[in-house]
DNA sequence: TCTATATTAAACCAATAAGTTAATTAACTG
DNA sequence: CAGTTAATTAACTTATTGGTTTAATATAGA
C-alpha cells in the first residue's frame, strides 16, 4: 500500500513539503492546481498508508511525515541493492577494460 | 512511473524472481494463480518502467532485472533518510532516558 | 448567536488498471 | 508441411483512482 501511494507525483510533492516540518490541510494545498477536497483526499490516502499523522489544533489539522513506511520501502529495496552494486562492479570492470583499450567502445 | 510499477505485489514478486536470474515469460508466470497473459501485462510495465528488459532467444523473450530505475528510488529515499535517522535518534535519546528512569514509559 | 475559516463527507464522472477469453504471430519439431 | 509451444494483440468487463461540485461539520471570533 505503501507504494501505491508513493505512485502519485502530487503525493509526493506533498511529502517532500512535509519534510520540511509539519503543515495544514490548506498549507498542503496551496502551491497546487487543484481543489483543497481534492488534495484532502491525497493526506488521507497518505495517512491509510501511514506516511503521514494528523493532529488537531483548533480548526487546523497539522499534518508531519512518518518515516516508518519510508523506512519499509529502504529495507525493501535492500534486496535489491547488492544486486545492483554487482551490476556496476560488472560496468566498472568494463570502463576498466575500455580504459586499457581492451573492447570495442559501442558508444563511439 | 517507477513507483507505479512497484505498487503491483505480482509485479515485485517478478522482480523478486528476477534478482535470482533470467526467466522466461511463461517461467515467470508458473507460479501465479492468474492467466499467462495477465503476467505479460505485467512484464510490459516493468519494461516500460525500465525495471525489465527482454531479449530473444528462439521463442522464448528471457527477462532480467535492471537495477537503475530502483537505484533512482534509492536516491529518491536518500532525502527522507535524513529525516528518519533525526527520528530515530530522537528515539534513541528516548530510550536513555527511560534508562536512566527519567521518564513515565507509555507502554507500561 | 452569527459569520467566517478549515476540513471532511457525499455524490458523481472520466480515465486507468487488472483481469478475462479468443485470436494472432513466430519459431521449433516430427 | 502440420502440429506444438511461447508470447503478444484485441476486445471486453469490472474495480479503482483522481478529479469535480455541493453539502455538512467544527472551531474561532465579533
Amino acid at each position: 500500500m505503501t507504494l501505491s501511494a508513493l505512485a502519485d507525483p502530487t503525493r509526493r510533492a506533498i511529502l517532500a513539503r512535509l519534510a520540511t516540518g509539519e503543515a495544514s490541510v490548506s498549507e498542503l494545498a496551496e502551491p497546487f492546481d487543484m481543489s483543497l477536497v481534492a488534495v484532502s483526499k491525497h493526506l488521507k490516502v497518505l495517512e491509510r498508508a501511514g506516511l503521514i499523522s494528523k493532529g488537531r489544533e483548533a480548526q487546523w489539522r497539522p499534518c508531519r511525515l512518518e518515516p516508518k513506511p519510508l523506512r519499509q520501502v529502504d529495507d525493501w529495496l535492500e534486496s535489491y541493492r547488492q544486486f545492483w552494486n554487482d551490476n556496476l562492479d560488472r560496468l566498472e570492470a568494463y570502463a576498466a577494460l575500455l580504459q586499457k583499450g581492451g573492447v570495442d567502445d559501442p558508444s563511439n
